[in-house]
DNA sequence: CAAATATGTGACTATTAGGTCACATATGAA
DNA sequence: TTCATATGTGACCTAATAGTCACATATTTG
């Protein structure tokens, strides 16, 4: 296998959805700085704004990403930071959407050279797209 | 300004809101490949799968992220990816993320001389965490 | 003007996430 | 065994999202 350039949409929007939560960026950021903590060890540093539940639900939302990893030490859970996904992502933009850069500065010129970017010749419903 | 380094936490919670979506990101493509769309002939790609005023949800979420741009012509409404939030999180992940990857290989290996990773010491409340 | 097109708004429902808590299990130590 | 620690589970509530729809507005065209 070793197909590291296929990117399951499913995964993605795992991983794009953990990191949308400041909480969970800063328990990666805990985690990174850090390393091999455990669950109360991560919720000394959120003690003012979260309980400890909330904590478990972000770091199980974080595993479900791929973006922590977790290994059981005798009654303890120690965890770490996989920047695996964000690698994917990281690869992902820097060939797709480096492509698009280039091709949109061509778009952009060539519109502003006057041209209709797009003609229009939509034949939708009426009003309300019902 | 030009303050291109700083990262508002609220505006990446944004764009990662924005990009944890399949249909978003199906949209984003959709605007990538066909510049200056507007919202009917966005939706006449995605006419099987939502109505119009789930699209022009859709959009508004990207708009706020500040992934789509949007220019008013006559009746209609152009719109343009733009992908200058991405540039952000990119620049935050080629700098901050790799420099943590090489600092965590140093840890491995610190970890795989038999070194404890950190000395256990917790001193929290009982069960419960009340 | 009237009719068709392009988009916007507010209300509504169903689903899900965030957070808290009571309680249960598992492990280590005295 | 007894107790404290470390974590897990399910229920619960609130708030926010996704999606649909009836209706409204703005603009072009005949």
């Amino acid at each position: 296998m070793n197909d590291r350039t296929a990117i399951d949409e499913a995964q993605l929007d795992a991983v794009f959805f953990a990191l949308a939560s400041e909480p969970r960026r800063r328990i990666l950021d805990i985690l990174k700085a850090e390393p091999a903590a455990n669950v109360n060890q991560i919720c000394a540093h959120l003690e003012a704004e979260m309980t400890r539940f909330a904590v478990m639900k972000h770091l199980n939302t974080l595993g479900k990403a791929g973006l922590v990893i977790t290994e059981k030490v005798g009654r303890e859970k120690r965890m770490w930071f996989d920047p695996t996904p964000i690698q994917w992502i990281h690869q992902r933009w820097t060939t797709e959407f480096s492509a698009y850069w280039a091709a949109r500065l061509t778009r952009l010129k060539f519109a502003a050279e006057g041209a209709e970017v797009l003609p229009l010749k939509s034949k939708r419903r009426g009003p309300g797209n019902v």
